[in-house]
DNA sequence: CTTTGCGCGACACGTTTTGACGCTTCGATC
DNA sequence: GATCGAAGCGTCAAAACGTGTCGCGCAAAG
């Protein structure tokens, strides 16, 4: 019938195919790149694909592989990111100084994954920063970090990319982990992924082992290896739910409900609270010895334990009276340490 | 002549076109696209260059504005990011949850700007989720955030990204400041953008203004307004450096070099700094009380000592002397805070 | 050994593409 | 206010491109 009717819709089809080849661990043949396109009433022989697939490749990284015979097409690793509406230079520059930050909340790996799309990101800076020379920016945007200052320990290569995987894909994950106990033996597990939990220099897996039905969380970093396995996650015990997990305690994250907080500060520290404040309702007034009371509703979390002892001298925890007790409490051991010797 | 030669080009050129296009605010006219292509090596006429865009509009989000006689060609506000090697599912997770730290960290415009390549990712998760349904994941993952509990201050609209734009075209920049004073007062200035630096809660741009010439560090939120001169950035007083700047103390961080730091921790404490260390020379030996002893060569930061004063009584700073006084100090103005009442 | 799926070369034909003109429109400059 | 020039746009015709259809060959599966 030699319809041809080469008419717009080869672009069309051009980029949807485009769209759908996977990076390069991954690959996708021809027969099915038509069954996919058909999918979305793009009706082609799939001679066109097989031929759209050669001229792309002419001009863009795609490869194949020829191992196997239907053909596995895909980008190649270092095919940079073609984005198009390409960004901007502001969500650039906003990207490159999260990445900046990234590096001491992702674990490197996961981090890694996000290259293409800062290389790509770098180069827009580039071509809007061209008057000044190309790479200045980093010199011009700092990112004070209030994190703990530790070292996140290293995830084993491949790990967190598998259980990234099965938390997808609700998928059991055959694990070795090195127990905590010295000496680190190797225990071989079937666990069931519930959720994933990054706590600043640490990384963890909820899950349930083996048969057993409650929720523990395994650290990232004693993962040996990790492959996904064939078996669905057991649908999670009873209603298990994640935020009350984690409020639990079991990360040293406990909540306790809202609190009145009322501190006394020193000026700088109500200084920088009349900024940034703690709640919407917070209130400053100038007490007669010339430090600020404050009073804020706030959540009671171990977070905001830390900020108080953090500051040290400069707050002062007038109430409510519970807080203010453990707080004293916590003071006072901690001064028997340094006064002691 | 009649050249005709559309051949395979014709396909590159459409992509390299669509990349040309920038994102609503801005735009570009189709003679500069005709530039910009022929220094690519693409020689086409300008009518072609016309005609693609009129096609390619057919069914992508563009549309130009024709109030100026060059027409300028944009890509419409909510066109959806395209790319092509698209995000695989790891990277797409990786993305989500970076987001959902950059909530704390940055200024929620600054995050608005990511918003396309979120959606781009959820669809990702979307589609490698599909047999358990769609959107799952955040519930399957938390970031557990060691932040300082504060809300940040509301930056007025247009100001962050002004004072980006200002900062990658090395620009001045005119601001109503409002005075740290009370009543707020504007002062308007004319100021020298050297750098961006983000503190957790707050966005700080450091700047010389107006003919002065030393470092100043303006709060983000207390611009009024911003507006890019066309004046360019006096350069930076001699030898300024921004890493000297932030550690001279002017931001609280103050750097003071290494110190080899010896602490006696509790059990539970030592436990996490054995998986996330201080340093990579860090030792722990075991105490005869049970409390271990940790040493490691680190920075001496202010960080350091919000870290060890938030952990309480669990750790114990036994060296280096100076820090050791320092904390000692502070526990004893902080003891008695708590002890006169 | 046959079957089936798939890659690939070839062919034919209609559609697109593209440079070339020329006319029109709209701003800017004098 | 007239003139000039840059850009947008309609039209044309040649040539290249895209596409379905065959048919051959190869390799793995039946």
């Amino acid at each position: 019938m030699t319809e041809g009717r080469g008419s717009r819709v080869t672009l069309q089809r051009r980029m949807l195919l485009l769209s759908m080849i996977p990076r390069y661990p991954r690959q996708r043949s021809a027969p099915e790149l038509l069954k996919r396109l058909a999918h979305r009433g793009l009706d082609v022989t799939l001679r066109t694909i097989e031929r759209d697939l050669e001229n792309l490749s002419l001009f863009l990284p795609l490869a194949r592989d020829e191992r196997m015979r239907p053909y596995g097409w895909y980008w190649t690793t270092d095919a940079p990111l073609q984005d198009v509406p390409a960004l901007d230079p502001e969500t650039a520059l906003t990207l490159c100084v999260l990445d900046e930050h990234a590096a001491s909340m992702l674990p490197p790996v996961a981090r890694a994954r996000l290259t293409p799309l800062l290389r790509r990101a770098e180069e827009v800076l580039a071509a809007a920063g061209e008057h000044s020379g190309l790479r200045l920016w980093p010199e011009r945007v700092r990112l004070l970090s209030s994190a703990p200052p530790l070292i996140p320990p290293p995830i084993p290569k491949g790990v967190f990319e598998t259980v990234q995987q099965a938390l997808l894909e609700r998928r059991c994950l055959d694990i070795d982990y090195r127990s905590r106990s010295k000496e680190g033996a190797l225990s071989r597990y079937r666990v069931h992924p519930l959720a994933l939990v990054l706590r600043e220099p640490m990384t963890y897996l909820v899950a349930t082992v083996g048969e057993y039905t409650d929720p523990r969380h395994l650290a990232l970093n004693r993962f040996e290896s990790a492959t996904v396995s064939s078996e669905a996650v057991r649908e999670p015990p009873d209603g298990f739910d994640l935020n009350a997990f984690v409020a639990g305690g079991s990360f040293d994250y406990p909540e306790e409900g809202e609190i009145r907080l009322e501190l006394r500060v020193d000026p700088a520290v109500a200084y920088h609270l009349q900024e940034a404040r703690l709640s919407e309702d917070q209130q400053v007034v100038v007490d007669d010895d010339g430090r600020m009371r404050v009073i804020a509703t706030v959540r009671q979390t171990a977070r905001l334990r830390w900020w108080i002892l953090g500051l040290g001298a400069g707050v002062e925890v007038m109430g409510p009276s519970a807080l203010r007790a453990t707080i004293a409490e916590e003071v006072t051991e901690l001064s028997a340490l340094y006064v002691c010797r």
